[in-house]
Parts: C-alpha cells; structure tokens; sequence
DNA sequence: AGTGTGATGTCCT
DNA sequence: GGACATCACACTC
C-alpha cells in the first residue's frame, strides 16, 4: 500500500473530501482509517450548515482549516474537517471509519456492536471515538488528543450523491473507499426520490 | 416563548 | 419501503 499525507486543507472541501480517504483519525488510544466522507462548501451549497452566514452552532466552520467542527443532530454529533482559508467555511463531514487500534475503548462506547460496525456512520463514528460539541473547534494538526495522520491510499474511491441532503442533492460529493465494511447505507432524502 | 427541523440510527414489515 | 425517538439550534413571532 502506498501511503497518503494528510492533504492541503486550504483547498475547496470536494477536492479535499477524497483526498481524506484512507487518512487516520486518532482521538486518545481510538484511531480509525477514513473511509467514507462528504463535502460541504459553505455559501455556494444550500446543504451546508453555513449556507445562511454565521451562527452560533457552525462558527467553527469560519474559522481556520485543520480544526474540527462538531455539530449535535437527532441525539447524535457529528464531526467535520475545517478546510478553505479563514472565513471560507468548507468543511468535510467524516462519515464512515474502519477501527485501526484501540478496540477495548471503542467497544465499552459501543457495546454489543460488531467490530467491522464500530464506526460506520457518522453518529457511530464520534460516538466510538468519543467526540462530543465539547470538541469542537479542537485543532486536528498539532500534538493534542485528537489528529489527522497520514495513512494508506484505498484501492478506489468512488463519488456519489451525499446521503439525505434536502438541497442540492445532485452533487457527487459523497466519497467512499470501494468495498470497505465501514461505508454507511446510502439514503436519498424524499426530496430526492422521484 | 413557541415552533419546526434535520449532514441520524435503529427497529419494523 | 417506513416509523419514530430525540434535542440543540435557527427562525419567527
């Protein structure tokens, strides 16, 4: 296997989305291979959290690339890389992982869940990595408990429709490692079905 | 102060 | 294919 440096995040979030497959993210002893992601580009994408400007829940969004965005949703958080320069709020929501070390912590977190199951879908994945709103805002690239690492190009990345979106459903900016047991199902918002 | 809404997960048929 | 638990936040009075 080839391996992949952590990508340069001051780029537009649907070019760094798939250049973060197959990259590692650590939190403590929990470290887990991306292998499903989707890009969100702020202004110019009615998905996004930051499509109507600033608020409290999504500020971290507008701050600098390579720190993390948190957001709580149905019971559940979800996390997102901040990439673009400060004040262009892209992020990449990571979505789907496959545990690489720390298995006695993520399986207390996630108890009587098969391990190939640990992390796939992004509520499961902050929940077996143990990320909550507390974090957000923490910085992935320095020395601190949680970071983006380097790891191993996947055989193939595929692209597709990002998973029940209401708007802007079309675009391919959801992005997978072929074959990997950590890709969430894929589900079409209503708007979405014809 | 009240209402509506999800970048979800799990269970159901 | 669909129901719904669940709650922080954005939006509108």
């Amino acid at each position: 296997m080839v391996t992949v440096p952590v990508p340069d995040l001051l780029r537009p979030a649907h070019l760094v989305g798939p250049a973060l497959i197959g990259c590692v993210l650590q939190v403590g002893d929990v470290a887990l291979r991306i292998v499903e992601v989707e890009a969100y580009e702020g202004p110019d994408d009615p998905a996004s959290h930051a499509w109507r400007g600033p608020s409290a829940r999504n500020a971290t969004m507008f701050g600098p690339a390579g720190h993390l965005y948190v957001y709580h949703m149905h019971g559940h958080y979800c996390c997102n890389v901040v990439c673009g320069p400060a004040g262009t709020p892209h992020g990449v929501l990571i979505r789907g992982g496959e545990v690489l070390t720390g298995f006695e912590e993520a399986r207390t977190r996630r108890p009587g869940v098969p391990d190939a199951r640990l992390a796939r879908g992004p509520g499961n994945l902050t929940r077996t990595l143990g990320i909550t709103r507390a974090d957000d805002g923490s910085p992935l690239l320095t020395q601190g408990r949680i970071r983006l690492l380097p790891g191993h190009v996947p055989a193939q990345v595929e692209a597709g429709p990002r998973v029940n979106v209401s708007r802007a459903y079309e675009r391919p900016w959801r992005f997978t490692a072929a074959g990997s047991r950590g890709v969430s199902a894929f589900k079409a918002h209503p708007n979405a079905r014809s």
